[in-house]
DNA sequence: TTCAGACATCGACAAGGGTAAATATTCATC
DNA sequence: GATGAATATTTACCCTTGTCGATGTCTGAA
């Protein structure tokens, strides 16, 4: 087992859902991902992310997308962050975050990969 | 807007993540299904029960399983049932929980769909 | 260097969720 | 019907988490 596991790798290694029994480790970790995008406005997020062109988007935006506070935002997007989900940049006094589509990807192959 | 939107309804026939923001509604039904899965006890469930063969397997075995008490597990199972992940049939004294493979491949669209 | 704006962090509180013991329910068998 | 086994439900506990107000940090501009 790998004790240093991170939520990208295990969500990028491991077989589909359907294949075989995931194992402890590795549903730790997915769990964090899945986890991470289970909360309507993380969901929500991500997708404002994902969807805005380039694949990116300013905080500034964000913030103004839901009836939150600043710090509420800001955390929700450090989770996504922390779960591999979102990439974060900051260029000058803004803070920019993009999508992670190839995280998406492999948690999709995870989920709904087809057995065998 | 629908008011009685389910979760399954909800994975079902929304546009991928990443094509365009999701919808308040959309975004609380389908977080619904990732909060499900989004439990290291419940994804290693599903995995057992979506790996075994015939993609079907006994609580009995499933309790075994795990180092957790009997109810735990039953509570576990109603969640992802609840969510539309797993179907329920019960045989004698036995209950079988089925996969929902259709609602893991809609899940997998939501979240890894290509844009456009 | 001071100021203002953008974003993150901290501290605290209320609500939610995972767990187990006790109990209830349902079904096969005696 | 009474008994026992398989699951589900109820209740209660404790830890986690979503939220906000206050505060901190960093950057660009004056």
């Amino acid at each position: 087992m790998n004790p240093d596991l991170t939520p990208v790798q295990a969500v990028a290694c491991c077989s589909p859902l359907a294949r075989e029994p995931l194992s402890e480790e590795v549903a730790e970790q997915v769990s964090v991902v899945l986890k991470a995008l289970g909360d309507p406005v993380r969901l929500r997020l991500m997708s404002l992310v994902a969807s805005h062109e380039g694949g990116e988007a300013c905080v500034c935006d964000l913030n103004n997308a839901f009836d939150l506070s600043q710090p509420t935002i800001s955390h929700h997007l450090k989770v996504l962050h922390e779960a591999g989900l979102l990439e974060r940049e900051k260029r000058g006094v803004w803070a920019y975050y993009r999508a992670r589509t190839d995280m998406l990807e492999n948690l999709a192959a995870v989920i709904g990969g087809t057995p065998t």
